[in-house]
Order: structure tokens, then sequence, then C-alpha cells
DNA sequence: AGTTTTTATCGTAATATTGCGATATATAAT
DNA sequence: ATTATATATCGCAATATTACGATAAAAACT
């Protein structure tokens, strides 16, 4: 975050901020989105979906496990995981808000103009 | 961002994270709560609020006018800033949704116990 | 026990963000 | 014209984030 003066600022707004930051990057982002498409996943489906390395889905999971977006079970060798509900409907809300507001953008993906 | 592969994902999520991560550090979202409680600021209004120099406020106020989140109206010398309300509902929603589910956060502010 | 599968963590390099002082710009007032 | 007021921008240093390969850890299978 930079030389950021985090002591400066209300727990409650630190921890408002965490939630948005976490959602603030294009990885992560997907992430929620598949799990909005899909329901669940585990790492290696977002392996197999960014072209990202595996330490690196598994570092985005692990913030996005922290700041509450999602949750995971342990199942077998893997780790099922999936929205939590805290914030869902809010969240689901806004990106549907703001995707409809983004004049370069058609339905999903790229525009063709 | 870090070392970020951001030509690897849909303009539409990239423009998306832009928003999420303008609301994603406390200073800026410290400006946003402000415009929620009093409507319109000036640039100075949050240099008396928040410990940054006017050129750092300066600055975040032209990052969320660039996600869309604010609007500048220049004023003589000054600029009148507000929320845009574009997203503003959903924006809304989220924070107040948030809010709500921090455990460790009463009403606005710090906790006593 | 050894191997496979899946995820997590560590160390490191590349890049981005943050914040500040100094300075530029632009309007208003004297 | 000069000064005051308000905001924006530049250059820099400090810190944070991101990504990767290598490796660890843990369960399932042979």
């Amino acid at each position: 975050m930079g030389v950021t003066k985090i002591d400066s600022y209300s727990s409650s707004v630190l921890a408002l901020s965490e939630v948005f930051k976490s959602l603030g990057h294009p990885a992560r982002l997907s992430i929620v989105q598949y799990l909005i498409d899909k329901g669940t996943c585990i790492c290696g489906d977002i392996v197999d979906e960014l072209p990202l390395a595996q330490a690196s889905i598994s570092r985005h999971l692990h913030e996005l496990k922290n700041a509450g977006i999602i949750k995971g079970q342990i199942s077998g060798t893997s780790v099922c995981y999936c929205l939590s509900d805290a914030h869902l409907d809010a969240i689901l809300t806004l990106i549907h808000s703001i995707k409809l507001s983004i004049p370069s953008c058609c339905s999903d993906d790229e525009c063709s103009s």
C-alpha cells in the first residue's frame, strides 16, 4: 500500500477498505466471477482458468478468504472454495451495477467494436 | 499493482476491479464517507479532516474521479467534489452491508470494548 | 514405504502505490 | 500588478504488492 499512515484510520474504515481492496485486483475479481458462475472451485480450477502460477492463485485465494469474501472447506487433498454469504448480495448488486455502467463493455467479455 | 499481468484480463474485469481498487484505500474511503455525510467537499476540507498533505489528498481525489466514484466542478479557485451517482446506491448498500458484518466495529467509529 | 495429487509457504525480483516537499497554475481580491 | 487562496503536478524515497520457482505439507492410492 506504499507508505500508508495506517494507524490514522478507524478500525471500521480499515476493515471496510480491506474488503474493497481484496476485490480490487483482476485476478481476485475473476475468481469471484468464477464462483458466481459455478458456485464452487478448487485452486486447480482457477489455475486452469487464469494465466498465473499455482503459487499465485493460492495467494489470491488466501487474500479473498482473509477479507471474508470466500471460505474454504478441506476435502481430501483439495480445498473446496465458495463465496461466503456475508456481503454476497451487496457485492453482486455492486458488480452488476458497475458492469451496466461501463460504456466500453457489452455483456460479459470484450467488445467487438 | 506489482507485477500484474494486466493484459490477460477482459476490459470488463479490469474496469470493475479499478472501481473496487479505488475504494480499497482508507484515505479514499474516508473521503467517500465524508461525501456521504456532507454531500460535497473541496480539497481543503479533506486536508483538514485527514492527516495527509495537500498533495496526497489531491492525488486521492484524482483517483476517485478517475474511477468514476466522484466528480468535480470548478468554482472559483476551488473545486467542488461530490459523489457521482453512477454506482452510488450500490456502493452505499455494500458499505452498509459490510459495516454491519464487521464484528469489531459498533456504529460508526472505534469500539470501546 | 513410496508415489501421486493438491494446496500452502518461502525467498526473491520486478513493479506499483503512497506520501511528501517543492513548484506550477489559475482565479480572486487588494 | 501584486498578493492571497486553492488545487494540481513533478520528482523522489519508502513501502507494499505481485508473480514466480522451489519446496514443504498433507491426504489418497498402489
